[in-house]
RNA sequence: GCGCUUGUAGCUCAGCUGGAUAGAGUGUCGCCCUCCGAAGGCGAAGGUCGUGAGUUCGAAUCUCGCCAAGCGCGCCA
């Protein structure tokens, strides 16, 4: 049960009643709450259909709707809106059986799904960067929100550890460090032997080394050969593969912690290697892949260029990885959903591979495959967004100064002078971190958006910090103040009113939410709601009110905080208690 | 050339499965701490919704054309 679902029950039996069936009651939170709390355009809908006036249709289900003593007034408006407000008994009445659920009123419209979410993406012998910060958190606020919902879900990272790039890193780090004993015709363990070089000598090895491949052709030789053997299984390969795959998984772990973004599954490319051959020896065989300049391609229909699934050379391409992949999933999970968080530009390649998926029964019809593009995060200049020395910025530099620079304003302000060193670095983290992931969630994924590091951090205003700070208010206040004693609740001011109005759309919203895999609408609910509760905290205090007011504040602040926190839960944001 | 995405207040963005007076934030200007956390609150000013047509009782929203920006188009991922 929920608000809305007890008013559109309410307005669908008095379109009943007055000899309307099938209406679509169309009922939503007011477009203007100055008027009514909630409204129907029914009236309008179905006005159009039967080729009646309007007006007159929501006349008499307004005159339906006046007998029922839940509702304040009802009346008819502009074209034929038919506005409801709620008296205050009624909505008050209701916080305890709404409000007290555990998904607050949210019920889910269909049965619970099998979601696979691919999101993160890191390439082993690669930095993480600025776009994996959006994969990973666009990807995750979605899972997030799924299993909120009631879905089982599986958040996989699909790590980039296969192919041309593996060889790449082999070939230079042996030029580095040539008496590692994996290349030994007689190896047989490493057990006992130190590594000589870090993650970082590992991701400078791979752009050394493709520069060096361009123009030296032995040195490509030398990768494509072990590229080669490490697909065959030479064992010396295989355990250095191993280290520097786990150190970048390490690094991956670190930083997907910090940022508070959780994976189920570590499968790499590497994990479908064996079926990717299979895949494409059955793909030509059937004749669905073709032979054409050399290449084995998928043709497309219409004018979308053909899919390469093996090189000239005779290489698996990532599209025959992501077919390959897919087919495991649908063995392993046998999911209703799989979505991918990828930037914006490989719109051609999933299409080509989706539409290859279903055509050769690799994903079964019923399997939606969904693309889910982000765009680009911008500087000032609105272009792609570069360090002051014109470098991409990586990820762990992103998370370092906005955690820097949170602690920095700590200290120059007069908060948090309590704290003690410990707390402010923890705290400093937590806020820093909601920065950047509030800023990266709150507009519509599919757009570019200006960094600004700034105003990311800045209190005022619809930002992460901002956030914080209410929620930890609402924290601080509750505890300070104790629970309420019983849950009956009062309005005796308009705050209290428009904050309970609020905390009734949950439901609404996540449902939008969910439709639209938006975590930006989740966002921008919890600021509304945080921007609700500081005018309710301004203007009703708690502490001196009567006895009963105090009580009744104090469980409008406990379900308020119950709402932002799952709110902040589903973005990944953490909450301190202290700030 | 074909395709994808975007264009809303000075700036950053909501609203886009058709509905009322297009909403926030920021910036600008003014106001509010003897009070549970002022990292807060209140108010003012600010918009030909890129543009032109069409559909409709009604369009920021749907359709088409045009303009602008970004991106993608067989052997990288």
């Amino acid at each position: 049960m929920n608000l809305l679902s007890v008013i559109n029950e309410k307005v669908i039996n008095a379109f009943k009643a007055c000899g309307f069936e099938n209406a679509q009651t169309l009922v939503r939170a007011a477009d203007r709450p100055d008027l009514a709390d909630y409204q129907s355009n029914g009236a309008l809908a179905l006005a159009k259909s039967l080729h009646q006036n309007p007006r007159e249709v929501a006349e008499k289900v307004v005159e339906e709707l006046k007998k029922d003593d839940f509702f304040s007034e009802v009346s008819v408006a502009g074209p034929g809106f038919i506005n409801m407000k709620i008296k205050d008994e009624e909505l008050t009445k209701l916080a305890a059986p709404i409000l007290t659920q555990e998904k607050v009123g949210y019920e889910r419209p269909d049965n619970p799904k099998t979601i696979i979410l691919d999101y993160c993406g890191p390439n082993v012998g690669k930095v993480l960067h600025v776009g994996h910060l959006r994969s990973g958190n666009i990807g995750d606020a979605v899972r997030r929100m799924m299993t909120f919902a009631g879905d089982k879900t599986i958040g996989d990272a699909h790590l980039g550890d296969w192919g041309r790039p593996m060889g790449l890193v082999l070939t230079e780090l042996q030029h580095q460090w040539p008496d590692m004993p994996y290349f030994k015709s007689d190896y047989a363990s490493d057990k006992g032997y130190k590594l000589p070089f870090t993650l970082k000598d590992v991701v400078e090895a791979y752009p050394i080394a493709s520069a060096k491949a361009k123009e030296d052709e032995a040195y490509m030789e030398q990768a494509k050969k072990y590229t080669r053997e490490l697909q065959e299984g030479n064992k010396g390969l295989r355990d250095l593969w191993q280290k520097f795959v786990d150190l970048t998984k390490g690094d991956t772990q670190d930083l997907m912690n910090q940022l508070n973004v959780h994976l189920d599954l570590w499968w790499g490319e590497s994990t479908v290697n064996d079926r990717c051959m299979k895949m494409v020896e059955h793909l030509q065989k059937s004749g669905i892949a073709e032979l054409d300049d050399g290449a084995w391609i998928v043709r497309q229909e219409g004018d979308t260029p053909p899919l390469i699934l093996v090189n000239s050379a005779g290489a698996a391409m990532y599209a025959a990885t992501d077919l390959a992949t897919l087919e495991a999933r649908m063995e392993e999970f046998h999911p209703d959903v799989v979505m991918y968080f990828t930037d914006a530009r490989q719109g051609l390649h999933f299409s080509q591979v989706f539409a290859t998926a279903k055509k050769t029964g690799i994903v079964p019809d019923e399997v939606k495959l969904e693309y889910q593009p982000f765009g680009s995060v911008n500087g000032a200049d609105n272009k792609p967004y570069k360090t002051r020395d014109g470098g991409v910025p990586t990820l762990r530099f992103l998370i370092d100064s906005a955690v820097q620079k949170a602690r920095a304003k700590m200290e120059s302000g007069e908060i948090g002078r309590d704290l003690t060193d410990a707390e402010k670095d923890e705290i400093s983290h937590i806020v820093g971190v909601a920065a950047l992931k509030f800023m990266d969630l709150m507009n519509d994924k599919v757009k570019n958006y200006i960094f600004d590091e700034e105003r990311m951090l800045a209190t005022e205003g619809k930002t992460g910090p901002y956030l914080l700070y209410a929620m930890v208010r609402m924290k601080s206040v509750l505890e300070k103040l104790g629970e309420p004693k019983n849950n009956t609740l009062i309005i005796t001011n308009p705050a209290e009113r428009k904050l309970l109005l609020n905390l009734y759309t949950f439901p609404e919203n996540m449902q939008i939410a969910y439709d639209n895999r938006a975590p930006h609408v989740i966002a921008d609910y919890l600021y509304r709601l945080c921007q609700d509760f500081n005018l309710f905290y301004h203007d009703c205090p708690i502490k001196d009110a009567d006895e009963q007011t105090k009580n009744s504040r104090l469980n409008l602040l406990k379900y308020t905080l119950k709402v932002a926190l799952i709110c902040a839960d589903m973005l990944g944001l953490k909450v301190p208690n202290k700030m």
